[in-house]
RNA sequence: CGCGGGGUGGAGCAGCCCGGUAGCUCGUCAGGCUCAUAACCUGAAGGUCACAGGUUCAAAUCCUGUUCCCGCAA
């Protein structure tokens, strides 16, 4: 089939690599490169950069509102438009473009987390499941009905990180299957349960003991690696990148033995940690090396 | 040129300001102790101190350039 991509994180790379297997890309929209990074220099999104490699044509614009970017992109004769974390909203003349239509896939068991942030979501909801929709555009956001949907249990230790992989390669994979699959029947999401993934605030970021051990420890793997749970020890920012749920009382942010801090009730023991200008390091290297303040916050 | 931290035996760090025998916590190897252990004791191996210049009688330490890694911000 012909495909237009639209897509934009790491998240959508697997699944652009995959539908180049068996399908015909013929365009690639992303994000617009932007000055990121320690250079102030411009960036181009990771779909932009694989998608070059792959040598496929590519369109940024900043967003697709004008007439004459949307008969642009109609004028592709695609038969589908697969998006993935694209971030942009798509004007109704664009999702009716292709003949059949515009596939979304999203990253959690609709219709809870719909919108920008749904992996962090749910680890910091502390959901025993998740998993990937494959819905047919609409208008309003996430709301599509689903053609097909999988989950995959959340572990007690996983992070976003974690999820993150499985999720988009359960995404490519499906996609694939969605689209040898076609026609399939759309199943329209149910109004119960509906919840919204906001996206992510660096405030939410900053730990504070003095929430229970189990909120404070879905938070570490919730914002992990991006954009890290961090406390200050001694005036440092350190950041926690994994944790799992410990014995132990205390003082809220009091260190009770190796990387094991007592929040509001029980404790937390941080198993991957990351200081400024260090690479990130297992909690038992960070130990060797210097001799930790008992106190966090 | 957005701000900033760092590259020291296999790992994590100290030493650098106030140049002059390379140290700590682990790991590894050998031996000992122990019913046993991630425990303890003894000993050993292992480092061109990122790279290249410069200053100096002498540079991990001071100066310059290069390169790699990372935090903030976006």
């Amino acid at each position: 089939m012909k495909i237009v991509f639209m897509g934009t994180p790491d998240f959508a790379v697997p699944v652009l690599e995959a539908l180049t297997k068996d399908h015909q890309i013929v365009a690639v929209y992303t994000q617009p490169p932007r000055p990121a990074g320690r250079g102030k220099a411009d960036r181009l999104s990771p779909v932009h950069v694989r998608a070059n490699e792959l040598g496929l044509p590519v369109r940024h614009p900043v967003n697709l509102k004008s007439a004459e970017l949307q008969s642009d992109f109609a004028a592709l004769g695609a038969d589908i438009a697969v998006v993935v974390a694209y971030g942009l909203i798509l004007p109704q003349p664009v999702l009716d473009a292709p003949r059949l239509g515009c596939l979304n896939i999203h990253a959690s068991l609709l219709p809870r987390w719909r919108g920008a942030a749904p992996i962090h979501r749910a680890i910091m909801a502390g959901d025993a499941e998740t998993g990937i929709c494959i819905m047919q555009m609409a208008a309003g956001l996430d709301t599509g009905p689903v053609l097909l949907r999988a989950t995959t249990q959340i572990g007690a230790e996983d992070t976003t990180a974690d999820l993150h992989d499985r999720l988009s390669k359960m995404g490519a994979r499906m996609i694939c299957d969605v689209l040898r699959k076609l026609p399939l029947p759309p199943k329209p999401q149910s109004d119960q349960g509906v919840t919204y993934a906001t996206k992510i605030e660096k405030l939410e970021a900053r730990i504070d003991w003095t929430q229970s051990a189990v909120k404070v420890d879905r938070q570490i793997r919730g914002l992990s690696p991006f954009p890290g749970a961090w406390c200050t020890i001694a005036g440092e920012r350190v950041k926690f990148l994994r944790s799992r749920l410990a014995s132990g009382q205390g003082q809220p942010g009091h260190r009770l033995h190796g990387l094991t801090v007592a929040c509001k009730d029980g404790a937390i023991e941080v198993t991957l940690v990351q200081r400024e200008g260090k690479r990130s390091m297992l909690a038992k290297e960070f130990l060797n090396g210097a001799d930790l303040s008992d106190i966090f916050d």
